[in-house]
DNA sequence: TTGTAAGCGTTATCAA
DNA sequence: TTGATAACGCTTACAA
């Protein structure tokens, strides 16, 4: 078609004035119309609410067909029944960003499908309170908000999400006492990482850490700069390590990436034969991503995994490029995460109060560890 | 709190009876009156639209708070105005599956980006023909249609946004004349690339190809079942390198994948010394992730890149787990892809036509490409 | 600058 | 099984 133009605009006009007085879409008001039946029998034909006769369904049905109606309008249905059947995912992040974490995509996946049962979509909406974004959860018709990346400030949204007195579901976060959470226990999996390196006799342990929010560049770390922690995650994770390994050296990488993995391995493995520091017999690291690539850098420095090596990893995502490997590593319920925040809609969407959920991590035994070397 | 219980409903029920009679949500009807103004008065304060002297709009903002009033009901408001400030993105697979693949993921973020520039969030519908799928275009409050991953299923979706009457952008792919369009060429760009690799001497050359769409195992494939691919990008992009050699060696893989690239990989390059095949100086992948993993293989082998062996891609992604070298590749605008079909969508809700957009690939030179190692 | 009034298209309730 | 009626909460010409 052509785009606007004079000659074009001067046809236009003709047209309008006169064109047929109601060029409007039809309504369920003339489909009912159309088909002899009252607004209420049309409206149950297409909600199927209530028994109708068949005749009388097919007539609207025909009508319908007729008159091009493709069912009810959901802006008018979502002012009537108080549901739009969508709930909104706030990110704290780019989506790029944020799709990079195979947690977080698991996550989204695992919600999802909850909400489809649930018969819900999912909006997703990036919570930057610098920029002008004019579509927030004051302005979009959502049903519930589930906030999938906390950070500190991403409980700003809350404020907004309370005054509209929509219901709220925090993942992995504090979202305060009239929100669902979704909590995760790692505690236990944890330790029994711990135990299963100790066992097999692991004493020169380093971490691979994420990470720490202080804008560090990769590298080793001071007990000054762990006390300083501010990402929350980073700082339980290696808590929970030194519990059973104080001593660990700690290498703090840039992001949760293969790549940074890589960088943060050889750092701790391209060790001089006699330098001052030894070469660690197990690496754990943070996360599946930064474990991959340690594999890798040990591999590409001709070490063996596990034999030469083990090391661990946290989350129990697949890893693209790992080759044959399968990660010693804390398993997390990735998508079950996503699913428990999806029924915690449901159920507050029901009236029900909000509840919270704990859900646990578990350890899983793979090919990337084995007895420590023998230095 | 506590779960539903009997001692619990009963004292709820007491509650019920005696209750004040209106615990409703406050609306802009009961603000305007508690402000003493009228009811388009208070509308006008929230939206802006018009001027409000500074008294008025403070008298009104006031009452808000006393009241507790979060400001317009968004379902309430878009029956009226018939925008519901949502688009639909339409996605083929799990958005697990999705979002694995980078250049989804940046073409979503050029969209999103764009959409919110325009005032709009993206809701995320998958398509899937089979499942009991409540929400879905029919019953979703969307002011407009992307499809995103289109195959021929997708376009089921398309009768359904056609009866709506809603505007529709198609990214790679056929949405007919009423849909906007987004398209890719990448001719030019191919092109450049078989010259790049002609020139540097490259003639005994092998292609590693996205699958097939006909259930085949990763391996060499035929003549016959290349004539039967089914899937439309993967066809193209064989066809534009064969164009500049006819002869090479063709492996399927199993899907777009670092570990897929590998053991691809390992069958070009890991040949005999005096066996039948001989390995091929250049490796032309139809991805990234692909010819990350091929990069991959030939080190694993001892080859080193470019020296030995010479690495192409398509996409232009970055790619997590490809150390230091940069692909060079054929750079595909992802991102630019969604940023075109968000400005689509304002044309089209502007009520302009649908138009229609093709956007160029550059051809990258990388390290990962160099002259043809002597056999 | 503010007010009046007329819907937007549905669905829930109740009665027939 | 069907129908009449009254909201749902807001926006926007148009008038004052």
């Amino acid at each position: 078609m052509p785009q606007k133009g004079r000659g074009i605009l001067l046809s236009m006009s003709t047209t309008e004035t006169n064109r047929t007085p109601a060029p409007r879409r039809a309504t369920i008001a003339d489909v009912a119309r159309a088909a002899g039946v009252s607004g209420s029998t049309a409206s149950v034909v297409f909600s199927g609410k209530t028994k109708v006769s068949d005749a009388t369904r097919q007539r609207v049905l025909d009508a319908a067909a007729e008159l091009g109606y493709a069912g009810p309008d959901p802006r008018a249905a979502s002012l009537r029944t108080g549901r739009s059947g969508i709930v909104a995912v706030v990110l704290e992040e780019h989506l790029r960003t944020a799709f990079l974490d195979p947690v977080k995509t698991a996550t989204m996946d695992g919600l999802t499908d909850a909400l489809a049962t649930l018969g819900s979509g999912v909006l997703l909406l990036r919570h930057d309170p610098g920029g002008e974004n004019p579509v927030t959860l004051d302005t979009a018709p959502v049903d519930a908000v589930v906030l999938l990346s906390c950070t500190p400030r991403t409980y700003e949204s809350l404020d907004v999400i309370r005054a509209r007195g929509l219901p709220v579901v925090v993942i992995e976060g504090d979202g305060g006492a009239d929100a669902a959470h979704v909590e995760l226990d790692s505690d236990e999996a944890s330790a029994q990482l711990n135990t299963h390196l100790r066992d097999l006799g692991h004493e020169d342990v380093a971490i691979v850490t994420l990470p720490f929010g202080l804008d560090l560049e990769r590298g080793f770390v001071t007990e000054e700069q762990i006390a300083r922690i501010r990402v929350e995650i980073t700082a339980r994770r290696l808590r929970d390590v030194r519990q059973a390994f104080p001593d660990a050296q700690v290498v703090q990488s840039e992001g949760s990436f293969i790549d940074e993995g890589v960088l943060a391995g050889r750092l701790l493995l391209d060790v001089p034969e006699d330098g001052p520091r030894r070469r660690p017999t197990a690496i754990i690291a943070q996360s599946d991503l930064l474990a991959a690539g340690v594999v890798r850098a040990a591999e590409e420095l001709g070490l063996r995994v596990p034999e030469d090596v083990s090391v661990t990893g946290f989350d129990g995502v697949e890893v693209d490029g790992l080759g044959g490997h399968v990660l010693t590593t804390v398993v997390q319920p990735s998508a079950e995460k996503g699913r428990a925040a999806g029924a915690a809609v449901a159920r507050m969407l029901r009236g029900e109060p909000a509840s919270s959920q704990l859900l646990n991590c578990t350890f899983r035994i793979g090919t990337t560890t084995g007895p420590a070397a023998r230095s």
